[in-house]
RNA sequence: GCCAGGAUGGCCGAACGGUAAGGCGCACGCCUGGAAAGCGUGUUCCCUUUGGGAUUCUGGGUUCAAAUCCCAGUCCUGGCGCCA
């Protein structure tokens, strides 16, 4: 959330930068609003002081037995009452509408995001690893035929058991899995991330904090109601990422100094509804309504947040470094930016397989694995996240960023993809080895039920 | 789930229904050769800041007036019950 004394000093700038992102929101409207509400503040202050001061009086007058004057007073301070109730009614209405509206004004950008309307307009910073590939097969097979063939990723029967969207993994797919999350979470304990297993649905107040609402309900899982129906501040969704728990861990609190920076790394299971996300780019397990995640979140002092950002997106990155997979990072144009960021860098994964138009000249494609942000004051504003510089001094906002560290099913399609071999089967990277028992291939497993029988792939 | 008790500033902790003591911590000032002690001031938020308003977990109610009385909720503690 932006700050409202923020906003009326610096009208004009706000308007650019909302204009850069292409966001609607109406900036004249909400001073307005904020206007009128001070009008009525002002009011309503002086009415109270004269209301205190006569109330003052009466205990004057009771104390001294003055009844016809303690009556005098009493009848003034009635009426008083319904004058008070009256302004301050409106105030508060105007106060609830200001704050509604404050909820959906997005984040300014920062000054050095590159304009752009959206995608097409992020830049490119730099690739690494593309100076020494390894050698592919000459036809990589797509992580979904693979997976299937292998019968380490088995999306009909998630589909079965659960809905479109949701698979199982098996086998060496689940361990896979297992070991990315303990390797992961082990290169993040060098850099001085403390663990979190965070509790997984989330309140609205957080989903709040964070951002995620009011504006984007419809991307949640909601739990025990319809996300048609009104939701309060105790209502529950299941997480669509660590980041809302952690970074809501601390709301309310003050951090003493000495706090910060304060790194920690969550990994949950997330849930998004990604309604109407199908089609050729989304096959397999790019994009799915469950899936796993290694989340980094940082609290940080104001003036060392962009220093950060740049350490963030160095430690998130690291992880791909050590299992050698090709990646690029991006960074995110005004219009491209999510809600509460400020700045963001996605770093995006090489899948090799499926050759798309905006992929590398080597083919195949890009896939996002982790999106590092500069989130500044939003969600501590929001969430009521603070730190003390100086012990004497009053609480301020501090800054928080995160990044994914990171999502796992497409760093997993990536290695199936990236570590194929010609005969069909997947080299472990070696960074992985020591967290799958020092295994070096996946084979994958012989299918299991009749189904498998009519396939020919049983006898 | 039931019963009982509780929630007051950064922290601790008082307050017959009459308008939030005191202490600690921290900062600044005075004092001092310097320090400690002592003394003074300050230490939540909002507004149109020589001033005013709000604020005793949250939301309602009673009253001219609520930290205080009533109702509902949240969380914490203890006891009982249930339970992977």
């Amino acid at each position: 959330m932006l700050d409202r004394t923020y906003l009326r000093e610096n009208p004009d700038e706000v308007r650019d930068a909302l204009e850069n992102r292409g966001a609607d929101v109406d900036l004249d409207e909400i001073l307005a609003i904020d206007e009128r509400w001070r009008e009525l503040k002002a009011r309503g202050d002086e009415l109270r002081h004269e209301r205190n001061q006569i109330t003052q009086q009466i205990g004057t007058y009771v104390a001294e037995g003055n009844e016809e004057k303690r009556e005098q007073a009493i009848e003034q301070s009635r009426e008083l009452k319904g004058e008070i109730e009256e302004v301050e009614a409106e105030a508060d209405d105007l106060q609830e509408e200001l704050q509604e509206r404050l909820l959906e004004v997005p984040q300014v950008p920062h000054e050095s995001v590159p304009l752009g309307l959206d995608e097409r307009h992020n830049v490119e910073d730099r690739r690494w690893g593309f100076d020494d590939l390894r050698e592919l097969p000459g036809e990589v097979v797509p992580h979904y035929e693979l997976g299937e063939e292998m019968d380490i990723i088995d999306e009909e029967r998630g589909a079965k058991t659960t809905g479109a969207g949701f698979y199982f993994l098996k086998g060496d797919g689940a361990r896979l899995e297992h070991a990315l999350i303990q390797f992961m979470m082990d290169v993040h304990r060098e850099q001085g991330y403390v663990d979190l297993f965070p509790p997984v649905p989330v309140k609205s107040a957080s989903m709040r904090g964070t951002g995620q609402l009011p504006k984007f309900a419809d991307d949640a899982y909601r739990l025990g109601d319809s996300n048609d129906e009104d939701y309060d501040d105790e209502d529950l969704w299941l997480c669509p990422t660590a980041e809302v728990p952690v970074t809501n861990m601390y709301a309310g609190d003050i951090l003493l100094d000495d706090d910060l920076p304060l790194k920690h790394q969550a990994y949950t299971p997330n849930f998004r509804r990604e309604a109407g996300e199908h089609g050729t780019e989304t096959r397999g397990i790019v994009r799915v309504h469950q899936f796993n995640k290694v989340e980094l979140v940082n609290f940080v002092r104001p003036e060392e947040s962009y220093d950060r950002l740049e350490g963030l997106l160095d430690e998130a990155e690291e992880v791909l470094r050590r299992l050698g997979l090709p990646y690029r990072i991006l960074e995110l144009c005004t219009g491209d930016l999510t809600f509460a960021s400020a700045k963001t860098y996605d770093i995006e994964v090489w899948a090799p397989a499926d050759d798309m138009d905006d992929g590398p000249e080597e083919g195949g494609r890009w896939l996002e694995v982790s999106s590092a942000s500069n989130f500044e004051e939003f969600q501590a504003r929001r969430a009521g996240l603070r730190y003390r510089p100086e012990r004497h001094e009053s609480a301020e906002y501090l800054h928080t960023l995160n990044a994914s560290g990171l999502a796992l099913p497409r760093v997993m399609v990536a290695i199936l993809e990236y570590y194929q071999n010609e005969d069909g089967t997947v080299t472990i990277p070696e960074a992985l080895r020591p967290y799958m028992d020092d295994q070096e291939l996946i084979e994958g497993h012989e299918k299991v039920g009749e189904s498998a029988l009519g396939a020919g792939k049983r006898e």
